[in-house]
DNA sequence: CCGTCGATGTCAGTGACTGACATCAATCGA
DNA sequence: TCGATTGATGTCAGTCACTGACATCGACGG
């Protein structure tokens, strides 16, 4: 028998985002989010940096995914070609609408969040950019591919969210992909 | 005779940076600047709406030049054309490289202050996404075409500092807009 | 000369976050 | 088997960002 309840930090992460969403982000305090979690504050910041970082958790292992998938490209293809097939396999990790949009809801209903989230879409920029460099593009080509890579993602999952989640997440990441090509054929 | 010193917001911005860059962001209190300025803590808040506003006044007037100049492009460019037109005009007002390079060594050297920079650069893009809607723009092709133009403003910026700015900013733009061209030309 | 207005000061909070130290079940080594 | 160690948690005191309420007092219009 162990001296305390296992799963802590889901616990947390769980009663963070309901009370989140019953009266929003800044209404709560991390004393009520530990206290229903049958925690105290110390431990909720033992587990994460701080009050925002509850909801982001996770995010090394789709870093991972998108280094791996930009690597595992075949040798001929181009960067934006490895970006987009990187996209697509992280937008196959988005499932589930029903929790994705009461995340976002709250992410979306508050400025702080909303900053954490664009810190996230930053790093994968920074990861994909390495990733390109790896296979040999040249820096400037690897920073401009792996930017706009993560823009068409941002417009592919506010269309996923906005369709209520019925679309296929790697379907739409691949049209957002080709109809950025006709959005550049302009210049 | 006034009763203060006139320019409290500027005496508090300069103070900021200063102190900032001394120290660091972290290592700097609100108090301590407030003192350099000859003013209050309270006063501080008074002027900014937290520690790192400080450091992104003049939001509006640029998010207005954007959104003019997007307006005033020909009717027959594409969105693309116009948001690159757009940012090149945003480029023109960075001038000063020793004081850019300043204030983003100690932008760069801060989380937290990282987050605020990114949260201006995604209100450019709500700005330009609006812009080419009045225009006319399909909602996609806009939301898309302005969160393509600012990756590559990004890109460009960096280009621009790695380079002491010696280039010309908007020149740098319209460069990063031709290479993305190439770069989407592998899609 | 008076009233009000605006920029600032003062003061007393609340709440996020941190460091130092205590607790005690589990576990490991002798 | 038992004592030492470890690791997750609790407790407590403190710092600092940020806020609301109210006071101050020169400037300025009437």
């Amino acid at each position: 028998m162990s001296r305390w309840e296992p799963n802590a930090r889901e616990r947390l992460s769980e009663a963070a985002l309901e009370l989140y969403a019953e009266r929003g982000f800044e209404q709560t305090t991390v004393a009520e989010i530990a206290g229903r979690a049958g925690l105290t504050e110390r431990t909720f910041f033992r587990h994460f940096g701080d009050k925002r970082e509850v909801l982001f958790g996770g995010a090394e292992k789709l870093l991972d995914l998108l280094a791996e998938t930009v690597a595992a490209a075949p040798a001929g293809a181009a960067p934006i070609e490895a970006v987009a097939a990187a996209l697509a396999a992280a937008g196959r990790l988005i499932r589930d609408p029903v929790h994705s949009r009461r995340r976002q809801a709250v992410i979306d209903a508050n400025a702080e969040l909303r900053e954490r989230e664009l810190i996230k879409l930053a790093s994968w920029a920074v990861t994909l950019t390495a990733a390109l460099r790896d296979r040999g593009a040249p820096e400037g080509v690897a920073h401009l591919a792996a930017e706009t890579g993560v823009a068409v993602f941002k417009v592919a999952f506010g269309r996923w969210l906005a369709e209520h989640g019925e679309a296929d997440m790697p379907a739409l990441v691949r049209d957002c992909f080709a109809e950025l090509k006709g959005v550049t054929a302009g210049l």
